[in-house]
DNA sequence: AATGAATGAGCTTTCATTCAT
DNA sequence: AATGAATGAAAGCTCATTCAT
């Protein structure tokens, strides 16, 4: 109060939304949707519930908007991947470009991985679906036989699951990314020879 | 009212836990532990709530029941696991069983695929761990290259993550279950072969 | 606590539901019913705000269940008048009958004259609609003059807030009473006598 | 900003705080005055709740001023009213100025006709029963009989409600006026010459 | 083996209102 | 003449849990 002010105060003028975003996503990531209270986010960033309504219509849609904002990157990579012929280049790209994207918004990524059964019930599960059939349309051949599709899925779980369960491994996280990347691009590979051959 | 009743209410005698039992994971796997409250399950069955507290102690005591009566398999591979050499017929044999234990107990299973957040949080989510970290510690050589590593926990993700997600896939059931297990099974292989080699 | 329990603990047991929609219905002809709160109800009855949740599913459910309950008589006398002759005979007993079920429910029909916008948002205006509509249709010919119809509908105005609005004139209540009936009858017999004449 | 703007933002300058008023009585007389909402208001406008504030200090004084500015012709034919001699001609002439009244703001009286438990509450509730008790002393003759002090009260029911109602009827609502006023002439008719015989 | 009745804590959401700009 | 941001209070409702019977 009074002098020149310049703390914390200042710099969160018209940053509240993005912070409940950024509050909101650190919690739904920790406890799950359900868990966290709105209650919970609006203490932690010094605020009334109800100043969380006036910048987001409901719970759901706090969740939505930030789910809207962090996955951009894949709804591109999806639009860009179905204008690209089947090749294992473009399989290869999508792969690294997916594992990119996956990184970026790890948190949202992992939450999505841990609570599905919330996300099923929610708006943002038909968003994610949709948008990532783009991507599995293009990497799993229908054609093929049922283990090289199995083997094309098993590279995204890889990609999904990799991430989070790694963190407990010890070692360089840039290393375990790479690694995860080449079996995911490994299995990939596999499934696409097998679908060439057969 | 006396007399040799028999018929539905005569069968149910004494099965009461039991049914409480599958309504609820029936009940968690499709909505979630969270969004499923005791009023919906006692309804279901036709009892009421209070019904259940004569049975159960506490709602995740019904959860913890479930997970004991239907992980005891898992329990006994793993403890068997633990005596066996680090062969590869040794991992192919855990795959094996590993995989007919899920899909004896899929509902459960699916449950905590997608509820980590929650599970984690509840008890059973440390009974799990310990009680993986056996079949873990067979299945993924510590000394391995990383990306080997990586390769044997693909293919856990694999088996977790394929019987659920195939349900969508048009095919026989028979055929997809041994598809995801030839891909875990390759996978562990590989990774078998790098440790080996390197 | 100890000894023979004899007051009002002992005389509650059981009769919450009704204790509810007593105090209920006179917050709400008091206050009206958007402005009356369930804490409100709850606390008046030293109960917790759950316990009227335990007898009624929604604070709709209550009111409806007074509307129920209370207007029975009035759908038993619709239900007799349909299949009356539409005698001046007929029409005085209707009034009669009708201004009896009036004053025997009065505080739930004062309510509802005085929060006729609250009760058309609510399930109980349709109800209520239908349940006036075979009288209405006994009282008035649609064939009659404009004049004689609104006579008629005069009529049942008359016994609707006579009743009320009398209140805070002073006299006897009985007398009250006989004169309200009186102008209502009066009312029907000129718009019956209109009918006839044209 | 600046230079010979017309059309429909420039008809509005200056004329928001009689838009509100409008917006407000079409949504009170709606829906009723609880369960309309500033912000609603503020939506239909295109402008924010603060701006209403700017107009009004509490929601209250939005439904007041209303009232006063309706009103005034009813204030004014209750000030006349209280120097005329108390002849059945006055009476008449009463009835037929305050048919003409509440037509010209029908919607308001609407809106107190089925808000009453609200209204009552409200400051208006006050007001408006002073400024009809003049008109009541004078068509009701405390001297006269119960039936006929009924009957007077009667023909103001059935003004106050007759327009209502009717609005159902179909027919010339020019037509239906007259019908209503000449009913509830009638019922002062005998009202008046009841207390002249007796 | 189970019910009826109730509680306490908590939830999401809405509202009228304020105030610096 | 009006907005953007926020608040405090309260609302209706749900939940897991308890306990006497």
């Amino acid at each position: 109060m009074g002098g020149t002010m310049d703390g914390t105060k200042q710099r969160r003028r018209g940053d509240t939304r993005q912070r409940i975003q950024d509050v909101a996503l650190e919690l739904f990531a920790e406890q799950g949707y359900e868990k966290t209270s709105l209650r919970e986010i609006a203490e932690r960033l010094g605020v009334t519930k109800a100043a969380l309504y006036y910048h987001f219509k409901t719970k759901e849609e706090i969740l939505v908007s930030i789910f809207e904002d962090l996955t951009r990157p894949v709804e591109e990579l999806a639009e860009w991947a179905g204008q690209q012929p089947r090749t294992l280049e473009t399989k290869h790209e999508i792969l690294r470009r997916y594992s990119e994207a996956l990184r970026a918004a790890a948190p949202l990524f992992r939450f999505m991985q841990e609570n599905q059964a919330t996300v099923r019930e929610l708006s943002i599960g038909d968003m994610f679906k949709s948008r990532l059939l783009g991507l599995r349309d293009i990497l799993i051949d229908p054609e093929a036989e049922l283990v090289d599709q199995v083997r094309s899925l098993s590279a995204l779980f890889t990609l999904h699951a990799g991430m989070h369960v790694l963190q407990d491994v010890e070692g360089d996280p840039e290393d375990k990314h790479k690694a995860v990347l080449e079996v995911a691009t490994d299995l990939i590979t596999q499934a696409h020879r097998g679908a060439r051959d057969s």
